[in-house]
RNA sequence: CAAGUCAAUCGGACAGUCGCACACGCAAGUGUGAGGAAAGUCCGUGCUCCGCAGAGCAGGAUGCCGGAUAACGUCCGGUGGAGGCGACUCUAAGGAUAGUGCAACAGAAAUAAACCGCCCGUUUUACGGGUAAGGGUGGAAAGGCAGUGUAAAAGACUACCGGUUUCCCGGCGACGGGAGAUGCUCUGUAAACCCCAUCCGGAGCAAGGCGGGAAGGCAAUACGGGGCUGCUCGCUCCGCCUCAAAGCGCCGCUUGAGAUUGUCGGUGACGAUAAUACCAGAUAGAUGACUGUCUAAACAGAACACGGCUUACGGAUUGGCUUGCAUU
RNA sequence: GGAGUAGUACUCAAGUGGCUGAAGAGGCUCCCCUGCUAAGGGAGUAGGUCGUGAAAGCGGCGCGAGAGUUCAAAUCUCUCCUACUCCG
């Protein structure tokens, strides 16, 4: 990772959602709100709705991967909650990262959009 | 070859690129990295705290015999019973003359017998007596069946079967076998209370321990509040509130009733011994993604650890045995 | 991770071995009240599913699921499933 760590505590959470804007799709929410640091934290929840613990594990590890392989192109300085969805649990890594892609594109997180899509 | 039965093993593989956790290392990097059920939390242990793990009552668990084990409700080997042609499978399987309770409806009657019937008698459309062979009810109706016998019947008598019991033999034992005796009036239910035998103190790693700041307010040595504890006894702990949030860091945490390979003992569960290596340890929680090839792939993810049980699971392989058919 | 509680008609629920397919309430239908409705009062029926039948009715299975004990199970025992609560 090169600027983000990950957000822990439940009082984190809570402030994210309380405070933060959402945009949703298909698989995923997200909530997206501005902290006072130069680093991203970002926190993953998949609740007992989408599977048991086998394909929660697994689709924590395909966001994980995604926001990953994608982080070069990201603005920093935002505290990003990621829920997933009931569908997510037959989604594919080509559908974790399209979608994950698709809401960061909403919130205008991705750096110089242009170049991005090359 | 077909059908069946029992048991064991595997639980996607290989290559490349990018990543995660831990250990070692100055670094580059190297090594290791989820399961047969990790699951359910149904049993049993270790470990920690409750003073020592205490006394009594209550409560709970187990329940054919012998063994294995740290222990068990587990396992192994047997016994009895049930099922199957068989291999084999299943079995909460102590006590119903220690006591108490319950047994609806039906039926004349449910632990006690005469409703119908049969036979005899009389004062003959009825009454009295005898009778459990027959009918019917019921889950269960007075050992079964055949004969003798009788007014009609009845273990009243006899043979066979079943039961009970005494002795002998075999076995550590459950129990088995044999010989004899006894005509046998004894319902079911203990996963109803209960009796007998054996065992059980409670809570659980969010156990529990260590570290760390300054300030303010209130109370005062006995009341009170807790803990072991469901009750009694007995023992034992404690100033409270605010900043302060079930908050932070570290330990517990992984070398173990362990693993692999071999030898020996045992029918077996298992035990003994030698060698070898160290083989997950996270703390919002690590094993993933992409590409290619291959018959395409289930159930499912460690959180203190271990022994079992139960439940879920696509498919593949191996071996033993049984029955049937064919061939030699 | 650990400890516990519950599950009965459409909903809330009583029933803890036998005349209980299951009390009762909401609900449903009809009547009264009102100009009409709501509220209120009174009466009543069926209760799920399968089979049969024109219907009434009759029979089987059904108290989260599956086994077992018992003559008999919503009730007793065991194994699973689902939902909920608690932990310093």
């Amino acid at each position: 990772m090169l600027f983000t760590e990950s957000l822990k505590k439940n009082h984190q959470f809570r402030f994210v959602y309380n405070r933060g804007r959402s945009i949703a799709n298909r698989y995923l929410v997200m909530y997206v709100v501005k902290n006072s640091l130069d680093i991203n934290r970002i926190g993953y929840s998949v609740s007992k709705k989408v599977g048991n613990s086998v394909v929660r594990s697994r689709v924590t590890r395909l966001l994980r991967e995604s926001y990953r392989l994608n982080e070069h192109m990201l603005e920093s300085g935002f505290d990003i909650v990621v829920v997933a969805r009931a569908a997510m649990k037959d989604a594919s890594y080509a559908d974790a990262e399209h979608s994950l892609k698709h809401l960061l594109k909403k919130h205008r997180l991705l750096k110089e959009q242009k170049d991005v899509y090359a």
